[in-house]
RNA sequence: GGUCCCGUAGAUCAGUUUGGAGUGAUCGCCACCCUGUCAAGGUGGAGGCCGCGGGUUCAAAUCCCGUCGGGACCGCCA
């Protein structure tokens, strides 16, 4: 049907006769004597010149035949790949009409995302998605050959399977063959991955679509695609290995670049630095330590567990007086008791000092420490909070990042491996601690008798999981599994789970345990987010062909909607109505 | 469950703070003119439940309440 690639043609081609197949992406018309058709397919456009008048409008679907030439002196157009050659149209097919497109075909109008939703098909055509969907599928096949080089099997895991109450919300499908039976679509394939390591499938790996009923963000969808991997007889560090491997010959595929070896972190020095376990280090401004130095203050405000602060350079000419007042109301519903705010200056000795109203509380020594532990200059503002740890870290977490993030698109690719992360969260209300990752993860070596302290103590105990960070985001976590059921039974007894309810929830797995199981581990990441950090792309929507939006619908098809009475029927299902 | 921002022509926006005659602009669309344009140019034209519902008012795109839709975030996402 067709020869040639519009946007491939050159200086190399004049001469030949050729047909290109294409979208009508412009047309200059000059009359019945002359007209300039841009036609317009993956590759780029090319300027088709027809002698005589048809028909051709916007988004037509075309087939044109005509002899490559090179354009007249001073008409070449050098902002076109294919600029300096024209095709002399001989003959022009119409293969398709189009009603004019819903928004504008050109790439510098920003479109409401709704509209480009309704019409994805038409929004698919655009250079912008064009460019992001071959990316992704870059990043796929880049995955499959890394994986597939160290050794990994790609084996494919159910889509229909029971659900298992931990974790997030389940999405379920009713049964037809029994109703009132549901199944599970699979939130990740996590237990499946493990029976594989049974199964003496040695190393598994999978492009996997996981589905999780949460509210979705810039970050997440409701179904999204995991590199998923688990092998045997390994380590953490050969987990690193691998899934390193992968990421790199990603990145150096999109972007032409290997990373560096990614730097690694502890989960406590990530709290304590940059107040999350997804630090974004492609700026400073760390958390810096003061509680030392409020030790004894008679500044009522500091007198508590934890003091910490960061310092916004320049940031004493830079800030407002309204984006400090708020600041402050956010650092207030992010639940600090309040923002203490001073700027830098310098006095009449040519000294930093604090100039503000919370500073007048502070003694000398105190703005002195306070100002060289920041590390600050005149011009800058300092921030502290004091509260309990937990909360100071939280807080000047999020401070740090409203004030310093970078776009999406700026300061590189900043890799980070997250270590040691804690076993448990925090202590339930009946005392027996909840996990931080699932059940199933293995206990740091160095931690294993601290198992035995309970109470409080359990939280420090650390487990054998970790998670990779680019830029802020978290990119996918792992983690050593228990493989023996001693250590898993100590485990199931701290959370409070007997071995009934553990039989129930998870019996299946236990019971593969039992018949020789090989020490395993895994890692999973986000194909989504990945590439679209690559792509400088703040939303994984725009990574995604058919995405849905923040209330989980789909502006094209129009799901979610209602199932017809014989369907409920045949599923035993009725709808119970909205109250009002 | 919560906080914040947005909703005016097919698209992108102005007008909303401080209510006042007929809601404008640009691009696109339609018709005509035009033989070297490339975001072509020219002339003319069509196109609006100002998201929806209610309230205040002599009068509402504008103020108030509610609601729907979109987005960012907190919670949530073992």
């Amino acid at each position: 049907m067709r020869t040639d690639m519009c946007g491939r043609l050159t200086t190399a081609d004049i001469g030949r006769t050729i047909t290109v197949c294409g979208w009508v992406d412009r047309r200059r018309e000059h009359g019945e004597h002359l007209a300039f058709v841009d036609l317009r397919d993956h590759t780029g456009v090319l300027q088709c010149v027809i002698d005589g008048s048809r028909d051709l409008r916007s988004e037509y679907v075309a087939r044109m035949t005509g002899v490559v030439r090179p354009r007249p002196e001073g008409t070449v157009n050098p902002d076109l790949a294919t600029g300096e050659v024209e095709v002399d149209v001989a003959s022009v097919e119409i293969l398709s009409q189009a009603e004019p497109p819903p928004f504008p075909m050109d790439e510098r109008t920003s479109v409401d995302e709704t509209i480009r939703l309704r019409h994805r098909y038409v929004d698919l055509r655009k250079n912008r998605m064009q460019r992001n969907l071959r990316t992704r599928a870059v990043v796929n096949s880049t995955i499959r050959r890394a994986m597939e080089e160290q050794g990994f099997v790609e084996v494919e895991t159910p889509m229909l399977i029971a659900s298992t109450p931990e974790g997030a919300r389940d999405f379920v499908v009713p049964s037809r063959k029994e109703p009132g039976s549901f199944y599970a679509l699979p939130q990740s394939p996590q237990l499946f991955k493990q029976l594989c390591m049974v199964g003496g499938i040695d190393r598994y790996y999978q492009i996997a679509r996981c589905l999780r009923d949460e509210d979705l963000r810039a970050d997440r969808q409701f179904e999204f695609m995991q590199l998923d991997a688990e092998a045997s007889f390994v380590n953490q560090e050969d987990v690193f290995e691998f899934i390193s491997r992968a990421v790199a010959d990603v990145v150096e595929a999109v972007a032409g670049e290997r990373p560096a070896e990614f730097p690694r972190i502890s989960w406590s020095d990530s709290m304590e630095r940059f107040g999350n376990d997804k630090p974004d280090t492609r700026f400073g401004m760390e958390l810096v330590e003061l509680t030392a130095i409020f030790e004894g203050t008679g500044a009522r405000v500091f007198q508590a567990d934890c003091v910490k602060g960061i310092c916004l350079a320049g940031g004493a000419e830079s800030l407002s007086r309204n984006q400090i007042d708020s600041l402050v109301e956010d650092c207030k519903r992010w639940g600090a008791k309040g923002l203490a705010w001073m700027r830098v200056v310098a006095d009449d000795n040519a000294t930093a000092t604090l100039d503000a109203g919370v500073a007048k509380f502070l003694s000398v020594e105190e703005s002195a420490a306070v100002i060289e532990a920041l590390d600050a200059v005149p011009g800058d503002m300092v921030f502290l909070v004091a509260d309990t740890r937990r909360l100071v870290q939280r807080v000047l977490g999020m401070l740090r990042l409203a004030l310093g993030r970078p776009a999406v698109d700026e300061g590189g690719l900043k890799f980070l491996w997250v270590v040691d992360f804690p076993l448990f969260d925090a202590l339930g209300e009946d005392g027996s601690p909840i996990p931080a990752h699932h059940p199933f993860t293995m206990v740091h070596p160095d931690d294993m008798e601290k198992l035995d302290a309970g109470g409080e103590a359990l939280l420090d105990v650390r487990s054998q999981s970790y998670d990779l960070v680019l830029n802020g985001w978290e990119l996918g976590s792992g983690s050593v599994r228990i493989h023996r059921s001693d250590i898993q039974g100590r485990i199931f007894e701290l959370l409070g789970i007997g071995a009934e309810e553990a039989r129930a929830k998870f019996g299946f797995l236990l019971d593969a345990f039992r018949f020789g199981a090989p020490p395993h581990a895994g890692f999973a990441f986000g194909i989504d987010r990945l590439t679209a950090l690559l792509l400088g792309e703040e939303n994984i929507r725009e990574v995604i062909a058919f995405p849905k939006t923040q209330s989980g619908a789909d502006p094209l098809t129009n799901a979610p909607g209602p199932l017809d009475a014989g369907q409920l029927e045949e599923l035993g299902l009725r709808v119970i109505p909205r109250a009002t």
